[in-house]
DNA sequence: TCTGGGGTCCTTTACCTG
DNA sequence: TCTGCAGGTAAAGGACCC
């Protein structure tokens, strides 16, 4: 037993547990969050039933989490607000709130490495713990740590969190959700065949819903029948690494340490209008957020502490079809300006006859540190193409 | 009737070069 | 000069996760 994995479940809300409620949707708008504070003090003041009902909603948003009572009829995760206020109007729609969010996750990882010092982030409510050296992770399998983590995490944050210890973090994964909302569950290599095998393949964390029905048409729907079937097949059908990487999941094989350190690769913004605009018509709009969103990854570049040479765009039309587009050049860039000028490029080469839902922005081949002095000029890529065409959505 | 935002990684394709 | 091929790389798309 040398890993094991633990989820805490994003804010409980204890005291809302039986009632339906939804987190979702997009934050407030300014004005709206201002009235808010203006009638509340805070918006953790207000009372729950001045919150929204979310029959009648009109938005776009998604819904990110919903207590058990809301789940009841039928509404869930990445479901849309609209479809959930048909389902469930009686529920109470409450806004996302990042920054608390992000307070209570940094409690939980605080209190785990206090314990256990090799720790993988894998986002606000997750992470990947070696135990192979952390005091109690091989008494009992690892249940003496795992019980005294959750100990930790409790005090420390007031939430419960579900774990599984397992000989790898594949197997620990699928562990850590046989007891939730609060359990611990131990796999040992021997529980393969009677606790993994009659699981169904979604279960694997990296299969999602197309390689399940990919594997479903070849009449795999368990992992067991994934571990029976031949290896050289599924590398015909998935191609050699994926096939390969499905054989030895599906035997319960996973050799990837805890990775305590990470690197960024990309940093991006994106968002979501309220109405699908168009390019032409509605060219203010959309010049004024294409700048604010270079405006926004430049901010996040800058307070990381990084810099990049590939920028890209992102759209997605009224059909929910996307494009990209990015190019690289030979100096790192971190300032919106440069950002929103390569961006602009990008956008000369992207279809525009359809309407917009959202448009996104990306800088990466990141390095750390900002670009050297004399790479602030350095724009010769972007001089040979510039004042060919007036730059798409103005301001630039 | 719909489908957020911020990421990572992999596969496919296009293009360049020898 | 044309064609085929092989390898490398950048761009585009897409699957997946939290």
């Amino acid at each position: 037993m040398d890993a094991f994995f633990a989820s805490v479940e994003l804010l409980r809300y204890p005291q809302l547990k039986d009632l339906p409620v939804v987190i979702g949707g997009s934050r407030f708008t300014p004005q709206q969050e201002a009235a808010l504070v203006q009638r509340w003090g805070s918006l953790a003041d207000r009372p729950l039933a001045a919150f929204e009902r979310l029959g009648g909603y009109v938005g776009r948003g998604v819904i990110t989490t919903a207590t058990y009572a809301a789940r009841q009829f039928g509404v869930g995760s990445a479901m849309g607000l609209m479809k959930a206020a048909r389902l469930c109007p009686q529920a109470i729609l409450l806004p996302i709130d990042f920054a608390r969010y992000r307070a209570y996750s940094q409690r939980f990882k605080e209190a785990i490495l206090a314990l256990a010092p090799v720790m993988e982030d894998r986002g606000v409510d997750e992470v990947y713990i070696d135990f192979t050296h952390a005091p109690g992770g091989q008494e009992a399998g690892g249940l003496a740590l795992a019980q005294r983590l959750q100990a930790a995490i409790l005090a420390a944050t007031g939430l419960t969190c579900s774990i599984g210890v397992a000989p790898n973090k594949l197997l620990a994964k699928m562990a850590s959700e046989f007891n939730k909302p609060r359990g611990i569950a131990i796999v040992w290599p021997h529980d393969l065949e009677a606790k993994i095998w009659p699981l169904p393949c979604r279960k694997i964390n990296g299969i999602g819903p197309k390689a399940n029905a990919r594997l479903e048409t070849l009449g795999i729907t368990t992992i067991g029948q994934l571990a029976a079937y031949p290896a050289h097949k599924l590398v015909q059908h998935f191609g050699k690494a994926t096939g390969a990487w499905l054989h030895r999941a599906a035997q319960g094989l996973d050799d990837r340490p805890v990775e305590t350190h990470s690197e960024p690769v990309s940093m991006s913004r994106e968002t979501t209008f309220d109405r699908d605009l168009h390019a032409v018509q509605d060219k203010a709009e959309l010049g004024a957020t294409f700048t604010w969103l270079c405006e926004r990854v430049a901010d996040d570049l800058q307070h990381a502490g990084y810099s990049g040479r590939t920028v890209g765009i992102k759209l997605r039309f009224s059909d929910f079809r996307s494009v990209t587009r990015e190019m690289t050049v030979d100096y790192l860039l971190q300032d919106a300006a440069t950002i929103r000028r390569l961006a602009g490029l990008c956008l000369r080469r992207a279809p525009l006859a359809q309407r917009i839902r959202l448009l996104g922005v990306r800088v990466g081949s990141l390095e750390e540190g900002a670009p050297p002095p004399e790479a602030a000029g350095a724009d010769q890529p972007v001089a040979a193409l510039r004042g060919v065409t007036p730059d798409l959505f103005g301001g630039l």
